[in-house]
DNA sequence: GTTGACTCTGGAGCTTAGTCCAGCGTTATG
DNA sequence: CATAACGCTGGACTAAGCTCCAGAGTCAAC
């Protein structure tokens, strides 16, 4: 597929797959036209892309997770392993961190009465350090 | 405590304190001589500002969430409760997708050897589509 | 075979989130 | 009481991540 369908069907812009495409992060076969030509699996890289990046992920640490697989060979398994654990505690401790948030969001959903009264006891804060202290 | 203890207790610059002010994240007693001057409550709301964009929440999303305490009188219950419910969904959301990534990640160290040979089946989103595969 | 939609490159411009002065006032320490 | 360290404001500058042209070629449909 060309650029136009394939930044329709993932819902980004063909200027951001063109940048993403400088920045290392996809790849395209281009036809004697110039035209770049996509395959189905582009949507899964754009896929994990957006998730990454909705993460917080920056284009870089996004660029070298999925470099592993361009560049297979020229990785030692060694490498992959330790870039890959290096990356796994970044995933563990912001999974701790929401989990604290979810609860704190939770507690204030809780103590809030929803009606048309002030909200003077609702606070993310206040949620989040009774939640620590409820531990 | 002045701008530069608050600053050197969160690690972050005074700069980026002033900055935040600025977008109202954060706010400061003034002293007659222009000086702000905070509490240790200060110090609560930066981490929590950093969690949340380490987490990659935008400043002005941040600031949303504060702003139920700053402006508790002027808010409902039915307003705070709905905008905490939204902010929840997103919570979870991200919460799904770093579950997935933390297995595919789990699943690449798995798979990989570790050792010296070229990484030749190791790569993020093969663990990923064998991870939600293997649903 | 021309019109309109699509693609290309290169470069300028924009937003977010800071960072870094300059020029000046304030405070604390020897 | 000097001087270094700290604080203030306003404004210029930066980096990341897009976004938007201009000018030119390509393709599809009528």
């Amino acid at each position: 597929m060309k650029i136009g369908e394939l930044a329709k069907r993932a819902g980004v812009s063909v200027d951001t797959l063109r940048f993403w495409e400088k920045e290392g992060l996809i790849s395209a076969e281009r036809g004697t036209n110039g035209y770049r030509y996509y395959g189905d699996d582009s949507l899964i890289t754009l896929q994990f892309i957006l998730s990454m990046k909705s993460l917080g992920f920056s284009l870089g640490a996004i660029a070298e997770l999925l470099a592993v697989r361009v560049e297979k060979d020229s990785h030692t398994c060694a490498e992959v392993k330790s870039l890959a654990e290096a990356h796994l505690a970044d995933v563990e401790q912001r999974l701790a961190q929401l989990t604290l948030i979810r609860r704190a969001l939770g507690s204030m959903i809780n103590a809030c009465c929803g009606g048309n009264e002030a909200a003077s006891h609702c606070s993310i804060l206040e949620a989040l350090e009774a939640d620590e202290l409820a531990d």
